[in-house]
DNA sequence: CTTTGATTTGACCAAACGGTCAAAGTCACG
DNA sequence: CGTGACTTTGACCGTTTGGTCAAATCAAAG
């Protein structure tokens, strides 16, 4: 049983294929967005789409999976060794970053977990869990040695997520009232602010 | 041309409805939900539903109405008048008890926004912003008079939001890594200690 | 009880959807 | 340049969906 590498055309048509996905998905949500849609998105027929993944489920999840470990590898930087308020902040500059590279990621994971997390809650509550779980464990070091101040420190984790990612989720409510203002402009200093506050021994 | 007074049937009717359109629409979107769906959960037929509201989209309209003035009142309450830390922490706490009480109004609000607002964009760059812009005045009076720490006062604001309303709108990873722990339990005193922290002078 | 308007529904329709298939076209390699 | 594997597509299928309609049922005022 030998699976062939795949060919040129096919490489670059499933690249294709996923970038097209991710615009739709991310707008539209998954039962929102149509095979039709992302095809001619991606300039294919549908049947040729179809030739490629065998269902419209089997893209978003190739998308799906493809987002997770992009999502989670910010966090898994986070050092115990480093100093400790820099280490948070660089955390929280990483994610922020994303936020501003790749928000139909962003946007696509958010309308996943808005729905339940039908696909991915496994993930969640394990893979998810044990990492955070783990970093927690260096937050709470830090907390009582008194490196950083003391807050919960899952919460602590929950706002970073929380305020990065609304500037890519809520990204047209934030411009809505923003007007011209550029929201990533401000956002770094901001944060960092907040932030340091926050954490200030 | 004179409009006449609902019956007690039509009153009640649409009540269920719209409580039965908001648990369905609010898990799976608006191209999500189906017709048949909502009336089941209603307790009505589909014809039976579709004779008190004209559509699909009509019934989502109707939520999306009724949803957002009570979105905004929190805001509203603001006032120039009170101490200035109390009032942003009133904000604060009234915002999160909402996010609390109404998790499936949140996240009808939260999927609306994501696909780019299609139906209430033109409310957020009007109404919305209108409303925030006059809150910001008294935000900046406040930083000015140095009765609150100097912060943007807009990131403020967007900050307030993400933070309490991620606890509706990410309900199921957030409950995927506390585990037991209910979220809402910790929540008030670690967004008590941040803006404390954040905004005391 | 009867009549009139309000309410409910089974049957139906056209469009949109995810997916299939056989046939046609294209590519790469000897 | 011929051949076999890879790629593309028009036509098609069964299902789901939003919505309609005429007929049946129900409520309430006289």
């Amino acid at each position: 049983m030998e699976t062939t590498a795949p060919t040129r055309i096919q490489k670059k048509n499933r690249a294709v294929i996923l970038e097209a996905a991710l615009d739709v998905f991310s707008t539209h949500g998954f039962r929102g967005s149509t095979v039709d849609q992302i095809a001619k998105a991606a300039g294919l027929s549908k049947p040729n789409l179809l030739y490629y993944f065998p269902t419209k489920e089997a893209v978003h999840a190739a998308l799906l999976e493809r987002m997770l470990d992009t999502w989670l590898d910010p966090l898994r930087e986070l050092d115990a060794n480093g100093d400790p308020l820099e280490e948070v902040m660089g955390y929280v500059s990483r994610k922020l970053e994303i936020s501003r590279a790749h928000p139909r990621e962003s946007r696509l994971f958010a309308n996943e977990i808005l729905q339940g997390a039908p696909r991915i809650g496994e993930i969640l509550s394990t893979d998810l869990k044990a990492l955070v779980d783990e970093k927690v464990g260096i937050l709470k070091t830090w907390m009582e040695t008194g490196q950083i101040a003391q807050v919960h420190p899952y919460h602590l984790i929950f706002s970073i997520w929380s305020l990065t990612q609304h500037y890519a989720d809520f990204d047209v409510q934030v411009r809505a009232v923003l007007g011209d203002e550029d929201p990533f402009g401000s956002a770094p200093d901001f944060l960092e602010t907040l932030y340091r506050k926050l954490l200030s021994p």
